[in-house]
DNA sequence: GTAGAACCTGGAGTGTGCTCCAGGTCAAGC
DNA sequence: GCTTGACCTGGAGCACACTCCAGGTTCTAC
């Protein structure tokens, strides 16, 4: 009795579409699927994985948590949060301020440490200026 | 002829000194050593390490360089053209500003990350103050 | 002079995050 | 129907930056 209507199905992404638009490698994002940071991604009857858009959007977030600095460990934390759905909003969002926090601190320390390279080209350019000066600095 | 005072030598430190004052491991600083990062470090007449306060400066400047994310073959490049003296500084400078430019690039893409955690992290802000919306998220 | 802590060496081992490989199966164009 | 390229799997291998180890030597305090 369920009115099977062939709905204007959500298109689908092949593997090396999801690699051209993530940068990631096939390789990658099998390991990524095996490490369980993704949800088993669907396949067609052949067994090839078709990305859907929430896929991508997922790996596009997973991609921002490896860019600042994120561990697989506690992305796999995080996935398997969001794996048990909504009750675990709370929790993901205290990993994700603190994650936020120690980042802050890592901007703050490269900001410092970029200061002190800048002295440091400094100090070079005076070398070349007046050379002659000193050795090893 | 040569008159040999005894100068008010210079205090050097124990390699457990070093490590306490840098926090590198005694093997980082054997390793680093041995990797040509630094140069070979003076000894007693017993064989053991006894770091000056040049030694010192420079291992600072290489937990600086490592801590802006240069690789240990960048800085043994970095080092190698040091180790020729002054006649390489306009190469350092190079290198150090390429560093630099790299460096502000990479601080630029973690702030623009960062806003977008801060995006996420108000979704789930909003989530709990209104449940029931949707699921992962 | 001796105990115990600190130090030495070369080389093997580790954790992280991929990356590569062999040996297959599947899909799309002709 | 056949070719050819895309895709599949489990598992081995790799680059990086250390870290650990065994077995020996040196230093310091008593």
């Amino acid at each position: 009795m369920t009115s099977e209507q062939p709905l204007p199905q959500e298109p689908t992404l092949t593997i090396a579409q999801v690699v051209e638009r993530t940068g990631l490698s096939h390789d990658t994002l099998r390991y990524y699927e095996k490490a369980g940071l993704i949800q088993r991604v669907g396949r067609t009857t052949g067994n090839q994985r078709r990305y859907e858009a929430a896929d991508l959007a997922w790996l596009e977030f997973l991609i921002r948590l490896r860019e600042t600095g994120m561990s697989i460990a506690d992305m796999q934390r995080f996935a398997a949060l969001r794996a048990r759905g909504d009750a675990t909003v709370p929790d993901r969002l205290a990993m994700l301020r603190e994650h936020r926090a120690d980042l802050a601190d890592r901007i703050r320390a490269l900001r410092r440490n970029a200061a002190s390279l800048d002295d440091k080209i400094d100090h070079y350019e005076r070398l070349l200026d007046q050379p002659g000066s000193d050795e090893l600095s």
